[in-house]
DNA sequence: TGTACATCAGTGAACGCGCGTTCACTGATGTAC
DNA sequence: TGTACATCAGTGAACGCGCGTTCACTGATGTAC
């Protein structure tokens, strides 16, 4: 990971009522910053505000204080996933089996893109700041939920379709998503790590009980 | 997490010649400090140094900068797991299936105990560091090379007994350890998460492809 | 056995830096009359 | 249509802090003669 300056375009001010607008820039500022460093504490407020191309106080209009920003940047990211998840759904056709493939690989295709951003949102590196910031828990709570739900009803569908073989599919959900989060984590830190090429098919189907594709 | 300043007992200067006991003392006070903070970024040298009770520059006498310390304490942590993972298998007696849960557990019971630990181990969050530091990519290969070695192992005894239809050990062993990677990483980070109770047991006979217990 | 000396463990003061945050401000823009 | 004024977006200087690291040093301890 290289330093890349990045010189901010000189920024033109926004007009009057539209001051809001800096906040996005503040949140895709850092949220870029934390892709290009690939180091969580390499996103401190000031090099936010040096990226946005604004003096670090004015920060202060939008936010809080610095963990404020990196919930928006996690809350932001979780969105960006959910997105992800669904488009991958819905472009894969009716085949239940595909369906599920779709939604796994695009999951790990979002955290082998954004590796540090993916790291952020479940490293709970920002979440023992809670108390001493502006930072509630009930932000954090409910923010995964979206995506466990998206693999519950593909491997419903495949249940129903009798491809797989689960008796409690709201439990093995999440047994499958402790796998893919094990994989997306574990690539998200090492490149290097001798993984058997077919990894993502084997971890899927054992915890999804996919029955052979040949039967 | 609250403050706990741990006066540090009045230190007698080590004699001539056991200078090197200060190494381990260093280790063990960063190791303390990352299981009390639960956040990696407070362990700076410079609060190493007020929890052993030394000042600041008597760390360079035996580390050349701070990751290196972190580097000494993730190693210490692995070979401890290591240790763990070993003496619960030989524990467990002969049943291979119960030894097979009782190495998965004491990695899950490890994750549990030292969550902080834990994620620094896996977290990868000072490795950007590489090349500015001294800790150097050959101190990082095989570390937890021990770990997947024993999972693989437990693994293959229940096949050789015929509990579980593995046909490929080695790979699936690496999906067991993702999965078991993902549940440890998980919980390190939350407490509330709302796991079906028989989490461990789940995602254990599915990735290690157990036969039923009944059958 | 006594003493000069080298070695070693650790100290204390100081440095420059980037950080988060505060404060009083500036100057453009829209609005009321 | 013109102008005084309130509002708003953002600035600039400054603060105190803890950090990693450097440097010259101290003083106890062991060793050679």
């Amino acid at each position: 990971m290289l330093e890349q300056p990045h010189t901010p375009t000189a920024r033109t001010r926004n007009r009057r009522g539209e001051g809001a607008r800096l906040r996005d820039e503040i949140v895709a500022g850092a949220a870029a910053l934390l892709d290009e460093t690939g180091d969580e504490s390499s996103v401190t407020l000031r090099a936010i505000a040096r990226r946005v191309g604004i003096t670090a106080p004015s920060i202060y209009r939008h936010f809080a204080d610095q963990p404020a920003i990196m919930l928006a940047v996690v809350q932001q990211a979780f969105s960006e996933l959910a997105a992800e998840l669904h488009r991958a759904r819905d472009d894969a056709g009716d085949d239940p089996r595909a369906r599920l493939f779709a939604v796994c690989t695009a999951y790990l295709d979002f955290a082998r893109s954004r590796p540090a951003r993916y790291r952020t949102m479940f490293g709970g590196v920002w979440m023992p700041e809670l108390g001493t910031s502006s930072v509630t828990e009930a932000d954090l709570h409910a923010l995964g939920r979206d995506t466990l739900q998206l693999i519950t009803e593909a491997l419903r569908g495949c249940v129903a379709a009798g491809v797989a073989t689960s008796t409690d599919p709201a439990a093995d959900a999440v047994a499958l998503w402790l796998g893919l989060h094990g994989l997306a984590h574990q690539q998200s830190v090492t490149v290097s790590f001798p993984w058997p090429a077919d990894i993502t098919e084997r971890l899927v189907s054992a915890l999804a009980h996919l029955r052979d594709e040949a039967a």
